[in-house]
DNA sequence: TCACAAGTTGCGCAATCACGCAATGATAGG
DNA sequence: CCTATCATTGCGTGATTGCGCAACTTGTGA
């Protein structure tokens, strides 16, 4: 019996959260949501991507559960779904110093 | 001018920082060394990998600036480079709920 | 020098990834 | 309906990844 801290499906778990941030433009579209909701687009457009590339990039990080959609007419609002989000970003930056 | 909260250059770093930590064995890896220094064959058991694929994770995580290496001997012991390292960890299980 | 043990590196393979592009949904207005 | 807009999905491609296996390097001691 090997000595484990976490359970191993806690890690994947992390490892999944990590996979979904382990993208500069999806760190660039949470930190755009930071600033609140915005729309596929307008994202696309701070990003500089090709509109079905950040739709992929969105769907990356709603798998991974880390930003939630909103439909409004034509238009979809992407927002965080947490302020942990944010804490973990800042995690990741303080390591890379 | 687009509204750029960080530099890109300091997500590239942080990509970087979650790219390392987005496998589940060297999140392993990164809690067994909270207990201390280790060697890699110590790893290589505890993870459950071979020796081969233990060093190139290592290697992984070494580039990436979380782990640092000592040698003594033949053995190689390997060690948290911060304890900010722990509180990315921490933080991304927390996203992870 | 020889043998052995501990790590590293190189190679090939299957899987995954990010991207560009085209095609397909979904919704509102005329 | 028809059309325009916003967004998602599918496909092909080049690049990267994690792994197993073999070969090589490094350090120790007889």
């Amino acid at each position: 019996m090997e000595a484990t801290f976490t359970s191993e499906d806690a890690r994947n778990r992390a490892a999944l959260i990590a996979r979904a941030m382990a993208d500069p433009k999806r760190l660039c579209v949470l930190e755009q949501l930071a600033g609140g909701e915005r729309s596929v687009s307008d994202l696309s457009h701070d990003v500089g991507c090709q509109v079905p590339n950040m739709s992929q990039h969105l769907s990356v990080l709603r798998s991974a559960g880390l930003v939630r959609s909103r439909r409004d007419g034509t238009t979809v609002f992407y927002r965080l779904v947490d302020d942990r989000v944010l804490d973990a970003y800042r995690a990741l930056q303080l390591v890379a110093g």
